[in-house]
DNA sequence: TAAAAATACTCCATAGGTATTTTAT
DNA sequence: ATAAAATACCTATGGAGTATTTTTA
């Protein structure tokens, strides 16, 4: 396999004009010009140089030669730059997951923060339910995930930032409109709209109702929290959705908290438990979650 | 510098998805692979694997590194192929010059021939005149020209491939039209149209007729043959052109030979005294050359 | 006769191998 | 227990140096 230090020999040479002015550039005995362009040639089995006199002239080789090389000599350069700055955080790729509302409501302001203050990091946020996140999560193609608590036995550690706590959505000539907060009781009287299976919202939301003995009159299962939006608009129901989401409140429905029960649910970083090894940017993308979505941090109720 | 041999170790990795396949695949001893990595490693100053029990999983740098190494080494490899294919003749760069009207009327079939034995040849053909096509092939621009022969002293080599004659052009309205040919000292009478001054032809030309002793009526000097026809078309004068020519002419217009006087000039291969080290495809081209135009062929004649 | 490239030789850094140990399944 | 990776150690190829010779402008 040809020896890249050769090639930037061989460009030098063909730059400088000379074998002698090459090694003075490049810190080599002249012999060791000689010596490396003779075991390029006989690698390649052709000629890279004429010999005319003191001169040396390329040969048609040696002009596809260079031409060649020089484009895999600034590769290189730019791929070692690049694993520079990935040491330093500078550059990297950031692989994360998140649910929603998180990621609509929460995540873009921590984006445009960290795009700032490094704008050669890759991004990638996938947007999705819980579940297919912690699965990617374990295949190596996400670094980490701001959802719901993983099952246990995935190997995934989790690692809680905040609570998403619900309010009942309502149409505004609705009954509980003009209620400062709802009786979880009066629930049972309505048709509730419910996420999809898939969603880990669900499971909560259905948890907690059968422990407080609430019975559900209808189970119309929505998987976007936009359509449910537009559904409790339309006054086909009235739905549970995260406080979050009031910022992207629709005109004619209403948010209202519920009482006497805790409709909330823990969300937080998961990760692979080994995660010693995350690359600064990563690790940067990380702390600033914790800064900015962590329990300390009151920036949303 | 990387060691191309180390990516493509790591690559393999990568791809078979642990060091053992890999040192399998490369022919390598298991200890070899982790060492090269090792190197890999600490030359970039960053680990390129988090190694989870026996699996190795790509670290972000390691992604980066995969990602960007790949393209490295596809390069690499078609530059071998190259390599390889110049030496086989069956690539290559051939860089050739010409003088008109060869380079229109003699070389597209030559060209044509030679692209369809080599398809992957890259072509330059310069079409200019003899002088500056002489100067390009002394500094390493040219492999070589089809030209008048060089001024000695230049250090070029000249090989006649055939001569050049030469005709009168004139319009068939003209007194010369019915005669078969036109005696030398009747030019004397006629607005004869020559060459540009740094054209090979006015220089023999005008050598020629005085060596007849043939005074010339006028001096209209034009560099293209082409415009030569158009004005004689147009009855402006009268031209001496190349016989060649005459596969091109305009309505309206004839070619007679000239008799009494040797109206011909030798046009031949030019190229450095040093030419060992031509090519396979350029040796292939001047062969052509050699075989297609060569006094021994009478194609044209 | 200078200046550039090639040659002769010496040295040693390191790529690669063998054998063994460590580690995690 | 087994299979993968890491480690220890050895060998020898070949890259780089010094000194000298060859070549040509």
């Amino acid at each position: 396999m040809m020896d890249l230090r050769f090639l930037k020999t061989f460009q030098t040479i063909v730059r400088s004009g000379s074998f002698q002015q090459a090694a003075e550039k490049l810190q080599y005995a002249q012999s060791t010009v000689t010596a490396q362009i003779q075991k390029l040639e006989s690698d390649l089995g052709i000629l890279l140089f004429d010999r005319i006199g003191k001169r040396a002239v390329l040969t048609e080789a040696g002009r596809m030669l260079y031409e060649q090389s020089k484009r895999i000599l600034q590769d290189v350069e730019k791929l070692q730059q690049t694993i520079t700055d990935i040491s330093t955080g500078y550059s990297g790729h950031v692989r994360i997951g998140a649910i929603e509302p998180t990621a609509s409501v929460r995540l873009p302001g921590l984006i445009r923060q960290f795009c700032q203050e490094r704008p050669l990091v890759n991004l990638t946020l996938e947007v999705g339910t819980a579940l297919p996140l912690h699965q990617r999560i374990l295949a190596d193609e996400l670094d980490f995930a701001i959802s719901t608590m993983p099952t246990s036995g995935l190997g995934l550690m989790f690692e809680p930032l905040f609570s998403e706590r619900f309010g009942l959505l309502v149409p505004d000539d609705h009954p509980f409109a003009d209620k400062p907060h709802v009786p979880a009781t009066d629930l049972s009287y309505h048709r509730l709209i419910l996420p999809e299976p898939t969603c880990a919202y669900k499971e909560m939301i259905e948890r907690i109702l059968m422990e407080s003995d609430i019975k559900l009159q209808s189970n119309l299962q929505i998987g976007s929290i936009d359509a449910m939006k537009q559904l409790v608009q339309a006054k086909v129901g009235i739905a549970l959705i995260p406080l979050s989401s009031s910022e992207t409140l629709a005109d004619g429905v209403l948010l209202k908290p519920v009482e006497d029960i805790k409709l909330q649910v823990s969300i937080g970083l998961v990760h692979r438990e080994e995660h010693h090894r995350f690359g600064l940017a990563v690790k940067a993308f990380l702390d600033l979650c914790r800064n900015e979505l962590g329990s300390a941090s009151r920036k949303l109720a």
